[in-house]
RNA sequence: GCCACUGUAGCUCAGUCGGUAGAGCAACUGAUUCGUAAUCAGUAGGUCAGCGGUUCAAUUCCGCUCAGUGGCUCCA
């Protein structure tokens, strides 16, 4: 005898073990036909689910965003339907639903062509109209295996494997096709709303390995509504108008070419938004009592195998050689500052002593793997190691926690991912040491009551790191900031200080980067302001445009005063009229746009306009440059 | 690195079922001196990514290389 507890408080008690559909029926014949599956507790069930104890029951129609998940999850299995029908041979593996859409790896002899897509999705549409019924049925494991060998479907056999003894094999039918899967599932492929659609072709590993066999992947979306998708296709559109690539391009701030694959060109433009990004943090970490230094770019190959690199990043060292010596192009800066460190007696009253390097490094990364600004092969990280004792550790990670948030938030984010990346499978160093760096960093985090995301098996291996990330404008989420712990690194290079019991002692080293690589952060901040950067950061960031000839010189004694205090100004002397200036400094994203004609010059004033259209009417030159000054003071704050 | 796709003027793109290419914007020249998102006219601009093959003929078809794009793997 269950008794059924609903959403709104009220209860029914039902005889029998009910299904949630009977449920449904019970309530009313319209959430009946709107029903496509429920809820008890966090887990979705199908409509077929059976509940014979008492339980909370929430139904799920597509009024609610839970039915998302469940959309997208059928549209893969119709979209995996659909490649079987018109691909026989094609094997089926997995196919989840994801972050606004849905994804399926097949394995095919063949390469699936983009123009297979509408075939794939004509033939989804034709199955949601065959409006089969989806069963959900429990088959035995044996039984299950020899199907899908005998259906050639290895991969899925696989899978079985893999199962746990005490989870049931669960396999899901609609007509004539079915699939391995734990569900669940909408009731028949009729109640998957029209509002899918294919988008693009990739490749991925099978089980996301890199030494096994690399599958088909179709990526599409679905929504409950076709405004739905409607609103997601527009979005991407959007977000492509965003691309940093794009914006670098027309913004004239930087180029790439063939000949230095992975290496940036900064043009006038974008070199200003790097050295004033730079010129922050260099005056930030300054404050916060870091010593700047310097260290070559070239540095002999026994340095590198001493410290580890070698062996683990060898082949992604790039690396020169001159007189029977192997130097490598640094690739991070770490054994450089251990050298520095080294160069004199230390005390432990020196500690913490916090070593900063705006280096440049390079690395051999991958060509498929590099991204415009965001995967490069040189970078230049706002990169500092912090040489300390075990008790100074918490201290200094809070530190530098609170610099970052507070770094990032002059820039404008403050939506920031966290994780907490621990102990890999290669490391070095003894476990006794990984449990105090791992307990260590966790601590900061809970001390500030920050929402972080464990990440077992992903720290560097000299020790555990928590990073700090911000997505892109298409939701790619890339990793800036860093602190990571390390108490190998300095002993493999032989640091030491002296205690104050006059031992010798072997400091802790902490790496940390607020940006991370400026390049990364240039293009994270460019897509995050979709160009249109706060004053603080523009290259330009007034445009004086004159109206006529006989406004030149008073246009140019505009723009001279605006430069002795210090502000980015240009004047536009150009024979163009004001509407077309006033669009082409727009366009480029020009905070401030001065107009000059003879109103003006008569009167010893400017008329003022911001890029967005609004006008801030007529100010003397005075009230102009303390406007502009309370501006860039406020850098993101709330400017915009 | 792996899978797929793409590479045409400075930019955005069209085009050639194989007969050496075209638009808009930008550039240049001239006219215009103009009040808040495109003034008018004219001119010039391309070894169709590179290399090789097939062909009477290749930018177009095929192969390789390079680079880019979307994923996957990797990321000290």
């Amino acid at each position: 005898m269950p008794l059924i507890t609903l959403p709104d408080g009220s209860s029914r008690i039902f005889e029998q073990p009910v299904s949630v559909a009977q449920v449904a029926a019970n309530i009313g014949p319209g959430l009946a036909r709107a029903a496509l599956a429920g809820q008890v507790g966090d887990m979705l069930v199908d409509l077929s689910h059976v509940l014979d104890q008492d339980t909370a029951l929430t139904l799920i129609t597509d009024k609610d965003e839970a039915a998302l998940p469940l959309i997208r999850h059928d549209a893969a299995h119709i979209m995996a339907q659909a490649v079987q029908e018109l691909f026989p041979g094609t094997q089926v593996t997995i196919g989840p639903a994801i972050e606004d859409g849905f994804y399926y790896d097949f394995a095919r002899d063949k390469a699936f062509t983009p123009d297979d897509l509408a075939l794939i999705e004509a033939r989804m549409n034709e199955i949601v109209d065959r409006d089969l019924p989806i069963q959900r049925e429990i088959w035995d494991v044996a039984q299950a295996k020899q199907t899908f060998a005998g259906l050639g479907e290895h991969f899925k056999v696989e899978l079985i494997d893999q199962i746990p003894p005490d989870e049931p094999v669960s396999v899901y039918r609609q007509g004539n096709w079915f699939d391995l899967c734990r569900g669940p599932h909408l009731p028949n492929t009729g109640r998957l709303p029209k509002a899918f659609k294919l988008l693009k072709l990739a490749g991925s590993y099978w089980r996301g390995d890199a030494g096994r066999p690399m599958l088909q992947r179709i990526y599409g979306t679905a929504w409950r509504n076709k405004k739905e998708l409607k609103a997601y296709l527009h979005r991407l559109q959007e977000a492509e108008k965003r691309d940093h690539r794009k914006l670098g391009k027309t913004l004239d701030l930087f180029h790439t070419q063939e000949q230095a694959p992975g290496m940036v060109f900064w043009h006038d433009k974008g070199w200003q938004l790097y050295l004033i990004v730079q010129d922050y943090i260099r005056r930030t970490l300054r404050e916060q009592g870091y010593q700047e230094v310097h260290t070559p770019q070239l540095l002999d190959r026994s340095l590198w195998e001493q410290s580890g690199h070698w062996e683990k990043f060898g082949d992604m060292i790039f690396t020169t050689h001159s007189e029977h010596r192997d130097y490598a192009i640094k690739p991070m800066n770490c054994p450089a500052h251990i050298q520095i460190f080294k160069q004199g007696l230390k005390s432990h009253h020196q500690l913490p002593l916090r070593l900063a390097e705006f280096g440049s490094c390079h690395r051999n990364e991958p060509s498929g793997t590099l991204h415009g600004l965001m995967r490069v092969r040189n970078f230049v990280q706002d990169d500092a190691h912090i040489f300390c004792t075990e008790q100074q550790i918490l201290p200094e990670v809070l530190a530098f926690i609170d610099l970052l948030f507070s770094v990032y938030h002059d820039f404008g984010f403050d939506d920031v991912l966290i994780r907490l990346s621990t102990r890999p499978n290669q490391r070095v160093g003894d476990d006794a040491l990984w449990d105090k760096a791992e307990q260590a960093l966790q601590q900061a985090l809970e001390q500030r009551q920050l929402d972080w995301e464990l990440q077992p098996g992903e720290g560097a291996f000299y020790g555990p790191k928590i990073e700090f990330s911000l997505r892109d404008c298409l939701q790619r989420v890339w990793q800036l900031g860093t602190i990571q712990l390390d108490f190998a690194m300095p002993a493999r290079l032989g640091a030491s200080y002296i205690a104050a019991d006059n031992t010798k002692q072997v400091p802790v080293m902490l790496h940390r980067a607020i940006l991370g690589s400026l390049e990364r952060f240039i293009g994270i901040l460019l897509e995050h302001y979709a160009g249109a950067l706060p004053t603080w950061l523009a290259p330009v960031q007034v445009a004086v445009i004159a109206i006529a000839d006989r406004h030149h010189t008073y246009t140019q004694h505009l723009t001279d005063e605006l430069r002795k205090h210090d502000f980015r100004a240009t004047a536009d002397l150009r024979n163009e009229k004001v509407g077309f200036k006033i669009r082409e400094h727009t366009l480029a994203r020009v905070p401030y746009l001065l107009v000059v004609g003879d109103h003006e010059v008569n009167e010893r004033c400017i008329a003022v306009r911001r890029r967005e259209g609004t006008d801030l009417g007529s100010l003397s030159l005075n009230a102009l440059l303390t406007h502009l000054q309370a501006d860039v003071a406020d850098l993101a704050r709330q400017s915009d």
